[in-house]
DNA sequence: TATCACAACACCTCAGACAAGTTGAGGAGT
DNA sequence: ACTCCTCAACTTGTCTGAGGTGTTGTGATA
């Protein structure tokens, strides 16, 4: 028998509507209807709509006005981000660590130091070795491309990449396991290439290096 | 003359309520005294009691549990993610907005749906009108911008882009008071051009357009 | 001592009333 | 024809009173 699961209306009143915000029902700014309207429509009392509000309006989705209505200023606050990695889709990870990637190694060789040069090329030389086993292999060249991301200097991206890395790193380690490495060699003068644009400065190119490696990585995926 | 600043009770209550309970008055984990003594204590009515504790729920400050009480479960819990978007530079967000949306750009040519595509015609139209008032109009962009994520059938971008959203907003409406909307017209084009690109299925077309419109956002920000 | 019934108390929900702010239509005056 | 003003019809804000349901500690009972 499956244990009734009594939630508070109200709270189901708020997830209910930020499912309609976010399925797209109301804009950015749009107003959603009346209390009043609200109210018969979920099937409650308006008080407990109003609650509902109130809820979403303290993770900043909604904002009411006196007089004019209430409003949808934002479509959710960060929804637990390990929650949404966790359950995407593994390409799909990969398609926004291409977007992240991409754009770091253009800004990267733009704004690499020296010292983030040096120690670029010192992460592409240990992550030459694939002998010490699938998982060294993997977390190396984590290290190499992070190195990479870090040179852009941007906090965000970096942020971002290392929110992707414990999805990745598993998916990572599982498809090595079962797929040959696909002639590393050539794998690995990819890396080097981009190296090399990045130490040329030239932007375009390291993000034209960085794209075809990843996607040739996603391709291997599907 | 002070502005009379007339902010609603509820608003009012939770504030004071979070203040105690910054305070220390409720350690984590304790309960809260009930509607019924906080009402008279705040002097306010119970329901605005309760849309008080609503608020500060939504925050995942406070937790309530029928015929148990109310409990304080985080001492105001900024979440990692939103700290570091509160504390990078505007500039910093930018640059990874370039990312994720020239990539959702791209993606968006090769998956919308006709459906998606009305929509995103719909919103630019919507777009076209900044004589509504800034905050209107930089919602209405927003809600074009993300109509294009969405259409590239990605979670992980979307929520990425939802994400940024409420860094964003604040940031281009300030922009934009601030400073000229410089050539409407012309923005306004390039808007148009990134939905043909995505009309024809061209996604080099569209991650190009949508690279050079946030490209000079950007510029304007320096 | 261990168990159980129960009363007190908590939050949950509703309905109704009135206050206060906002907006747009339409009339008055120029 | 245009501007300004009034006002009615919305909207959300607040309070009150009532009854429902879940939780917890107390005290009687075995």
């Amino acid at each position: 028998m499956a244990q009734v699961r009594r939630e508070p209306l109200a709270d189901q009143a708020a997830e209910l509507l930020l499912g309609r915000i976010r399925g797209g029902e109301w804009a950015l700014g749009e107003r959603l209807p009346g209390e009043t309207t609200l109210a018969p429509q979920l099937g409650v009392g308006r008080s407990t709509v109003r609650e509902a509000i109130r809820q979403l309006a303290g993770r900043g989705v909604l904002q009411s006005r006196q007089g004019a209505g209430v409003f949808v200023t934002a479509l959710d606050a960060p929804e637990d981000w390990d929650v949404v990695l966790r359950r995407a889709d593994i390409v799909t990870v990969i398609e926004a660590r291409i977007a992240i990637e991409t754009e770091a190694a253009a800004l990267a060789a733009e704004r690499r130091t020296p010292a983030q040069l040096r120690l670029m090329r010192r992460a592409l030389a240990t992550r030459g070795t694939p002998e010490a086993g699938v998982e060294a292999h993997v977390d190396a060249d984590m290290a190499f491309h992070r190195q990479i991301v870090t040179a852009a200097h941007n906090e965000v991206l970096t942020e971002l990449f290392d929110g992707f890395v414990p999805r990745l790193r598993p998916a990572m380690i599982d498809m090595l396991r079962l797929r040959p490495p696909l002639d590393e060699p050539t794998d690995h003068r990819a890396h080097a290439l981009l190296v090399e644009a990045i130490a040329a400065r030239d932007s375009d190119l390291a993000a034209r290096h960085s794209r075809t490696h990843l996607t040739a990585l996603k391709e291997n995926l599907t």
